[in-house]
Order: structure tokens, then sequence, then C-alpha cells
DNA sequence: GGTATTCATGAATAATACTCATAACAGGAA
DNA sequence: TTCCTGTTATGAGTATTATTCATGAATACC
């Protein structure tokens, strides 16, 4: 009943003072808001201005709407700005889900670049699903998923952000910290570290040591990557990273990074994204950071 | 932009689900929402709502709108209603001046029984006014005006709310304290105590001493209602007050009423308003409890 | 008094909101 | 699959509402 449109007149009328200022300040003869006034008034069944002079002036009820116009007007304004935004993709949520240690570490460098960037884009990171981060992703519990597996779905978009190879890492005191690569049976004598995720998951034994049909002596699950190079600094066993965590981690501790085999375990970097979502600048944005960031990897570690 | 029609509708999305029962909620067929929000996605150029299966899910920018519309039109709400009762005159503000000492006497019995009446209406009493109460009532300072003295103008209409005399108070140790009334010669004797009003205001002059061209030996002028009973009870002089107060007076001082000359002074109270204000409810109804004050304050002297 | 300014009003027009009919789509059941 | 049901989307036509235009009435100022 009460319109916005209406508390619109009501304010400038306030700020104009008289109404044929007011029209014009909206862009409407002043008939335009006589009538709508008049119409308003007969709804309501009370007057909201009276004649004084030639001039118009509020009566106490045109008081309270003018009260509830100062109220109402700026928030909706506001929100207007907020949609602008959000339908520019400059705003937004932007919900990542993220499945693998590795990527984890990966992605903090990005959101650090990306929230520089986009101050209007707030992020969520989402790495407990109650299922596969495919299913929140089409299930809309996140925006993106950031994965080393591609898997096809036809409303899901995938973006490379990232090329990389895999490399086992050992002490530098470990008798092995002297050869250039690392073979299946030398990898097997050897206490595997790994991130505690379903061996099926494990690279190192879908493409390297299964071929070989070898497992490792033994191996352990350890949750942070922090533990993971202590205890392959002191000999505990030996772990698999990407490269240029490996080239981080060395920076730090003791370690040699070992090429797999001859051959290297070469990976890739994903970014899914819902399809339609594919038009969203933050997402565009987000990918693009993505990219920078790992050829900026890329050349620290010379390639 | 943005109009509370477009918040109805996605409130009523989101509280009864789908879009065909948020219309019949509404009472508005689906189509006419569908079209609502479709013309608000063009013109904000972002998407508010997104069909998920057979029904609809509020996007990002949906769910600020719905945060918007929950914030507005509870607010808005609030405003139709009060603005309702202002236009059943249940509620608003009543500025009452007030002209004369005695009128502020009798209006503080008026206000406490209207205030109990009418719970939602405010009460300014206004009794310093830069110009003349007639000037406030037509300036919009005040809304109605307490006055002894009936100004006629054409945009002010008067109600008589009480009838009386006016009485001379005397100690009742006073050598006249055993006559039933005064003469002007015997009063132009006394001295006078009045309000702090111009002479040309005072009834007891204009319109009983000024007839038989006397004038009192002394007059002083007294603030409070109060002192001028102590002062009249010990002796320092007479005063003049309605019959009314006179009566009240005499339960808490030694005092005695005597008639004014043979005919005495009939005076009449008035309550003046904007004539369009007389539709006012609370304005009527204010008048109303101050005329059955003023009969029962008769009906108490007996009369 | 005449003039300029302001608001009010009625009629005509323009814009818009709404409905109706129907299409398109998804999910569930046979 | 195919049909059935319940949902939203869409185009066309109708109804409603908003706006303008032209004019009248009131008022302030010179």
């Amino acid at each position: 009943m009460i319109e916005n449109k209406h508390l619109k007149i009501i304010q400038a009328l306030h700020i104009n003072g008289t109404l044929t200022e007011a029209a014009n300040a909206l862009f409407l003869t002043q008939s335009a808001l006589s009538h709508q006034i008049s119409y308003l008034e007969k709804k309501l069944e009370v007057k909201l201005w009276e004649r004084e002079g030639r001039n118009l002036r509020l009566t106490q009820a045109g008081e309270v709407l003018l009260k509830t116009a100062q109220q109402v007007l700026p928030v909706i304004e506001q929100t207007e700005q907020t949609l602008k935004a959000y339908g520019e993709g400059r705003q937004g949520i932007l919900r990542i889900g993220v499945e693998c240690h590795p990527c984890y570490e990966w992605l903090l460098g990005v959101i650090s670049i990306f929230l520089e960037k986009m101050p209007d884009v707030d992020i969520d990171l989402i790495n407990k699903f109650q299922f596969s981060g495919m299913e929140g992703l089409l299930n809309q519990h996140i925006d993106i998923l950031v994965t080393p597996d591609m898997e096809i779905h036809d409303k899901v978009h995938y973006d490379t952000v990232a090329e990389y190879e895999l490399v086992v890492l050992v002490s530098d005191k470990h008798t092995l910290a002297k050869k250039e690569f690392i073979t299946a049976q030398e990898l097997a004598k050897e206490t595997l570290l790994h991130f505690p995720v379903p061996n099926e998951r494990l690279d190192i034994l879908n493409h390297f040591l299964n071929a070989a049909k070898l497992k490792p002596v033994q191996m352990k699950g350890v949750e942070s990557i922090e533990l993971m190079l202590q205890m392959t600094e002191f000999g505990r066993g030996v772990c698999v990273l990407p490269e240029w965590l490996a080239e981080e981690s060395m920076k730090k501790h003791a370690l040699k990074s070992l090429q797999i085999g001859t051959k290297s375990i070469h990976k890739e970097l994903y970014i899914a994204m819902r399809k339609p979502d594919t038009e969203i600048k933050y997402i565009q944005e987000f990918v693009q950071t993505g990219k920078d960031l790992a050829n900026k990897k890329l050349e620290s570690i010379g390639k």
C-alpha cells in the first residue's frame, strides 16, 4: 500500500520545500505528486499535508511518514547498489571447496591475492563435505571446487589452473638423497607418509607403485603438512608432494626432492564450477588469479 | 525502483516455498509474480532466483533482497497502522496553549482524565508563547487554546466548555467576611492580588471597577495561586478567582468568598481550535472531557 | 488590482501490472 | 519409456494505475 515511490515524494517535499521543486527533483510533474499523495491519503484515510498559504506543510501524520521514509529509503538504496554490484560480479560470496591437502596450501596463496583485488567479495572455505566436492557443487553448497581430479559432468565446467609434477621428499641424510630419481623398488622399502585419504586417492599408488605391483612397507596418515615434513626430515619416512610445495619446504627443512621414476607423475589442478557461473566476474577473476600464481611458481623453480 | 511490492513477493516466496503458493497468499496469479521479478531482474541486471528442479531457490542476490524485505516491511506495516490510527483520531499529539492562570489549574484536571481515555494521544502543554495564543493557533504551534476571551476569527472555531462567576476572596477574619457581596467602593480600598498579566486583561478592572471609575489602592502581581491564597489568608490583600477554584481553595485556607457587586461577573471558558481540526476525534474528545468536568464542578458547588 | 507562484483537479494518454492461456520443464508412477 | 501432475516461464490481451496536460483556485508580493 505505502510504496517507496510515496516515501520519495514525501522526502522530496521535505527537502525542496515546495511540490513544484520536489517534482523537478524527481523528474515528474507537480500534478503527479499531488495525485499520488491524494491517492495515499484516500487509502489511509488520513491527511498527509495541508496547504499553508501557497506552500504545503506536513501534518503530524505526514511527519510520521517522513520519518519512515528517512529510515527506509537509505536501506532500499543501499540494497539496490549491492544488487547492482552482484549483477556486475563485483560482489558476492565465493564458497570454495577443497578436495586435497596440497590444494589447500596453494589456495591460501591465491585467496590472499584475490581478497586484495576484490574487496567486496567474501570467501567461505569449506573443506569438510557431507558428500563429495562434486555433489557440493551441484547442491549449491559451494561455488567452486579446487581438485586435481576431473570428473566430467555436463553441468560443470573445469578450468586448468596449474600443471605440476609430484616429487618424493626424503631427508637430506637419507641414502637416497644422492640420487636424482627414485624407483618403485626403492620407494617400496620406505615408510610412506601420506595425507589421511582413502588409498585409492593416493596418486603415488595409482600412478606409480601399483603399476609395479608394489606397496610401501609401511604407510602412515599424517594430518598436517608441517608434521609430515618434520617426520621426513628426521628419517621417519618419505612423503609425496607437488614440486612447488616441495620447493617451499626445502627452504625450511633439511630435505631432498627426488623425481618419481624416470617419467615422473604429472598432475593438473582444476577449478570446477557450475556452467552458468562461468559468467560471474569474480569467479573469472579467481581463476585468473590462480593461473597467475601457478605461473609465478613455475618460474620461481626455473621452468 | 525496488518497490515494497517486490519485497513482498520475495518474502512470500521464502515463506511459502513455491511461487504458486506465494501468489495465492498475495491474492495474485503465479504469472504476476513471475513477471514482476523478471522486470526487477532486468532493471537491476541480476538474477534473484533460479529454478531448482521444479521449485525456485533464491540466489545470493535474492537473499540480499530478502534480508532487506525482512528489515523494511515491518517498518512499513507499522507506519501504515500508525497512520490509520491518526486518521481515526486515535493517535496524535495535542498541543495545548493556555492563556490564563486559572485555566491552567482547570486544565490539569481535564488532562489527567483525558490521558486515561486516550492512551495513544500525547499532550504538550505550552504556556509561554512568543506571540499571542491566537497566533500560536494559526501558526500551528498549538492545536487548541484554552482561553476566557473569545476573539472572533474565521479560521478558528470556539467551544464553550465552562461557565462560571468570578468571586472575591478575603480572609475569614476580614471585616468584609460577614458580607455576601462586595461593592466597588469597598474593593477599591483593598490591596488587589492578581496574576502578572497586563492590567487591561484583568476582568475585575474591566468589568467592575472601571465602570465605577475606581482603582484599588494597591495592586500586587503574584506568580502562583498558592502564594496568592496564603497572602489573602493573612490579610495582605484580596484576590479574584473563578468560583470553582475559590471553592477548592476554601477547603485548605481560612477564606471567605464574596459575590462581586450585585450582578457578579460572569465568564465563560472557551477552547479554540482551527476549524478543520474540529473533525479530529481526540480533539472532540478533549472538548467533551472539559465540558464533563465543568458540569461536575458546577454540581459540586450546588448549582 | 495585477502578476507570478503554487497547489488542486479532471480528462486524456501513457505506462504498468495483471490475468489468461499455454508452453516448457521436472519428477514420480505405471 | 510414457503419461500424469505440479511447477515456472512467456506472450498477448485487458485492466489498472501513473503521469501529463490544461486549467482553476488560492495566495503572496509588488
